[in-house]
DNA sequence: CCATATTTGGTAATATCTACCAAACTGGAG
DNA sequence: CTCCAGTTTGGTAGATATTACCAAATATGG
């Protein structure tokens, strides 16, 4: 069970995933050996699932960004498994969530530019098997993006 | 500006965000301090905003996901600052974008359970001034979260 | 309270980082 | 083409960090 120590150890790897295990132990306040210990276990336990570097999306070039609502014509098996596969392989789409209201699917879609995103849903979503309805709303700002988890 | 090479340093970080300069260096194919400068030069300029490492939402006790669509009653900055420094304050919004559409705003919220969601509800965002509608898009499954950028 | 299992801090060999150097490359100007 | 100044490169070595191991301390439950 991931409890109070192995929380500030996230916490704070959620802050700076680079940190070095020596800046680590001493911010959560253990020996080397024990924080080392723990992290490793967090990450063999799956908690933690990886570490990223967080790249300036505007800076890195791609410019366009959007969220796709998404409705399935028939909610067959093999609709919703041809959508997902062919939405999880995509790299463009950066999330995909099942969700309950109008839509059946949330996406935030980001590429370099609008003619880029015109291309995405032409080749791409449009030509997925059993979409009924696709409504972008394009991304004026990006208020927050984050990944750390409110521990 | 960011080039090839640079790319190819920003895809495989984004992919291990704590690959050692070596083994980085070795993947895309040049000398370590050659590499490492990059990588430094990247930071530096922002391209690299920070790294992190992912939390496997459910496995942190996080149960609850929601997508949020916010429309605010009138557009006066004075209420649309008030709602983007609250929202970026408030630790369990981890996205927040001002979209076209129906709504003017997407957020994605994430909590331990129900109730927490609930009471993130009544205590923080039905008390923002001027919201004019809050709608709740419950995630039901998590298809996709990524945080690459698809170079 | 005791016996056992788990977790802890310290240590030392190995691996990595990071600042520096001289050499190689780049791209204008003549 | 040739030269030169400005970058970028690869190598190196001292400083730092990682990681496996041990014995001591702490928690568990009968």
């Amino acid at each position: 069970m991931v409890e109070e120590q192995d929380e500030r150890i996230l916490a704070e790897l959620q802050k700076d995933g680079r940190a070095t295990n020596q800046q680590l132990a001493e911010t959560v306040g253990m020996s080397t050996s024990a924080c080392w210990r723990r992290v490793r276990a967090l990450e063999e336990a799956g908690v933690i699932s990886g570490y990223s570097a967080l790249v300036a999306r505007e800076r890195a070039g791609f410019a366009t960004s959007a969220i796709l609502h998404v409705s399935l014509e028939r909610h067959d098996v093999k609709f919703v498994d041809e959508f997902v596969a062919r939405v999880t392989q995509r790299r463009e789409v950066l999330e995909c969530f099942a969700t309950t209201g109008d839509a059946d699917y949330h996406l935030r879609v980001v590429v370099r530019d609008m003619d880029a995103y015109n291309r995405f849903l032409d080749e791409f979503m449009f030509r997925i098997p059993g979409i009924r309805h696709v409504r972008t709303n394009v991304i004026l700002k990006e208020i927050k993006t984050g990944v750390a988890l409110p521990f």
